[in-house]
DNA sequence: ACCTGAACACCGTTCAAGT
DNA sequence: ACCTGAACACCGTTCAAGT
């Protein structure tokens, strides 16, 4: 970033004490690079030649691929703003927090796809987790259901942020799904035919928001999870939900 | 999955007359080979070998890699079962429909990952799209609310579809999550401590049963989408919903 | 029109050899 | 303990040459 367009690689000779490699510079270096150049541009090979090394150096700090976006993704979770306990009413802060990790997830392009095959599970993560479970609780949902809905939400979240992110990046995915909607037939498929605009449109900021209340409404709502057959009276502190039906 | 466990090649001799190519042999290879393989497995090399040709012949029927999963999706997407018009209460059918689309992406492994990356636009995913707004039409869902739902009940079904076959894939990214939560100490992260058993319980399909009630109740229940700040007004047939607040 | 081999520009990972 | 070059076994895609 601070480099500006040119990043010629500092020549090999010259240089006997080399970069202090360490894991926190691979890490950082390959986040740089995710940013700059998106999922696909990211691979071993590009962060070792961006340090002036080869690939095999960073098996010194790394097991494998895998650990390296492990790493990445709760390196960059550190971004997410905790709300501070207490500061408002619960379910604002829950809102908050999940629009905070939504946005870290989709302001770096390529961390939200890197985050949908990797379950997190850093310090970071960590915490997150332990403030999204204290925020179900305070809101009066049941243990199970708090549980699973931790595991719901961050899944969630990250699921419309890789959707966002593959909209913005790959115009071409995208320009195929509008030909394929454009060329629908109002005989054949009457109400994609009148919904088209509606399905295309968009409007990332106002859509994500409506997605986080839906799903937060879902999960304090109703619908207790039966892990057995008969175990609906365990629940506890149930506030308003119990719909009608 | 005929040919047991040998799959040794025909030789490429003796054969002028060659095996008559084709987009559909190709998608339908390549669907085998995903599901014996997995999606790490499945690359244009390996269906053209298994075709016992070169990768480059298959570039007649593709324009590329990104097409080739496009139309793997869509013809598996084939297989999604549609209920029959008021075969029963809508809510039902909505879940039916759902739940079947989950099942197809769950049961051939490697395909939900691959729905992840894909936006479905082939004419399966058409007449699963078409139905889908017709269900919650049918639920006197408003339209835009409609239109942003379905897109939102097919990330989601897909999300947690890919979730689970990456669960039970890759037993490795969930042995680091397990030894993560494990050594949570009960002081720094009380409760993460206390609901490691709930977190890590799969129970996938009470789970998965549960969380598509979560959408389904959040999208039909109720928060507006708001396009801009006052269009509210413009919402039909409007049912239950509207919530006290 | 379809097929092919060879080439190009990449991958992750391993390993023997160096310091 | 850390680094390195070279090798291994792969990728997707292009292209000139064949039928």
């Amino acid at each position: 970033m601070n480099k500006g367009t040119t990043h010629e690689i500092v020549s090999r000779r010259s240089r006997p004490a080399k970069a202090p490699l360490s894991r926190d510079v691979v890490v950082s270096t390959a986040l740089e690079l995710l940013e700059r150049e998106g999922l696909s541009g990211l691979s071993l090979r590009r962060v070792a030649a961006t340090l002036d090394t080869g690939a095999a150096s960073l098996y010194v700090y790394l097991a494998n691929l895998d650990e390296l976006h492990s790493l990445m993704l709760d390196r960059a979770l550190g971004a997410v703003k905790l709300p501070k306990a207490r500061s408002s009413f619960w379910r604002d802060r829950l809102k908050a927090l999940l629009l905070s990790y939504f946005r870290v997830l989709h302001e770096h392009q390529g961390l939200a796809q890197l985050a949908m095959s990797t379950i997190p599970s850093g310090p970071n993560s960590l915490r997150i987790l332990e403030m999204l479970l204290g925020l179900l609780r305070e809101g009066g949902v049941e243990d199970v259901k708090a549980a699973w809905g931790v595991d719901l939400l961050t899944l969630y979240v990250t699921a419309i942020a890789a959707e966002q992110s593959l909209r913005r990046e790959s115009g071409q995915v995208l320009r195929r799904v509008e030909a394929a909607l454009s060329a629908v037939s109002a005989e054949e498929f009457p109400l994609i035919f009148a919904f088209k605009k509606a399905l295309l449109s968009g409007e990332g900021k106002n859509r994500s928001a409506w997605a986080l209340d839906v799903i937060i409404e879902g999960i304090v709502g109703g619908s207790v999870p039966h892990r057995s057959p008969r175990d609906t009276s365990r629940s506890r502190r149930v506030g308003s939900s119990q719909r009608k039906k």
